[in-house]
DNA sequence: CAGATAAGTCTACACTTGTGTACAAAGCTG
DNA sequence: CAGCTTTGTACACAAGTGTAGACTTATCTG
């Protein structure tokens, strides 16, 4: 995710700007309504631009989709690292995700459309499963990925996307400890 | 989930039965490709129904997926049973889920929406999180129960809403076995 | 059989959607 | 300044949406 807002050139007319700008509203939307539910229209509302430079930067809406997601999986740093705390990293991330529009909800949020779903699943194997796959190494690493991949998934559709009632106040707090010891713990199987 | 076929009574203008039918039709469409993307004309068609009765039987296209989500929420009778096999009966269930449609992917796949995920995070509550709370008993029901759902969940979504490539073939067994440990090891916490 | 009621059909209306095209204006380059 | 490319705007189309009301037909009741 590039964060660095680029100060307005002249003032006007910043073509990399209005970009820049359209994606951060499609981000936000996007994880926040949902793809099918948030219209050109109102990405662009968002963004303060008129809704046809969506079609003139991104080609189409699933083209934003796309360009929307594949920003938002640029980070995913908290993979590399020691792995006794991996656990503890990946909770805290996933936390970060609950105050700025995540990539998981995102994509959640997108199953409603048949091709942003294929792009979705395309993507969080290619972005995420297997690297991390790789970087657990041991046996049936994939397997194991793949079940930190359904934690994170369902802590943050439980936590964000539906949201569950009960996951709120202490429960939460406790939830996320024991998020981050099974976690740890698929970590730790290859040790034994 | 009422699964008898009610026989035709005359061979025509059978409310119950058309009303059935288009209950089926949702169930099976909104599971496979959302509240938002599925339209009433496609379920109607699907329930080889003119598509107004829709209206007529369940007031909006609101309605029919309360009334879809409310009949498949009947179900959840695994809750009862023996303490030490849950896990195992709960995957059980979740595979069934696989073949049918299942209220979680319907629930997962209807977020688009605000107000189906209002609806959903409501019944949810109601008709699972609770009651497996009340049903695991012992310290910070709730929080553990929630801890079960986001297993349900995560699995839910990466194995069928996405899906993830990763959940195939043998990967996807070592992953039930892992499913089944991890839900058992939470509702065992309280026999500590 | 005659009427009443339930069950199903037909047509249409606002509305929103994504997309496409034609046009206007700003900024760079000679 | 002249000309051209880039950037942004205005308008409209065709398709799909949920909803609504009027209409037709079957089934039941007296």
């Amino acid at each position: 995710m590039t964060t660095q807002i680029s100060p307005p050139r002249t003032g006007l007319r910043d073509a990399a700007r209005t970009r820049e700008n359209i994606l951060r509203a499609a981000q936000k939307l996007f994880a926040l309504k949902g793809y099918t539910t948030v219209g050109v229209r109102e990405v662009a509302a968002e963004a303060g631009v008129n809704s046809t430079l969506i079609r003139r930067y991104f080609g189409s809406k699933e083209g934003l989709f796309r360009a929307a997601v594949e920003d938002f999986l640029q980070l995913a740093p908290f993979i590399t690292g020691e792995r006794s705390d991996f656990g503890e990293r990946a909770v805290a991330v996933l936390m970060m995700g609950e105050e700025i529009p995540s990539a998981l909800a995102m994509m959640m949020l997108a199953t409603a459309d048949a091709e942003a779903r294929d792009l979705c699943s395309d993507l969080m194997h290619q972005h995420i499963n297997r690297p991390l796959a790789d970087w657990l190494g041991g046996s049936d690493a994939l397997a194991r990925s793949a079940q930190i991949n359904i934690l994170w998934i369902g802590y943050m559709a439980a936590r964000q996307v539906l949201p569950l009632p009960a996951l709120a106040g202490d429960t939460v707090n406790e939830t996320r400890r024991w998020l981050a010891g099974a976690i740890q713990s698929i970590v730790d199987v290859s040790e034994q």
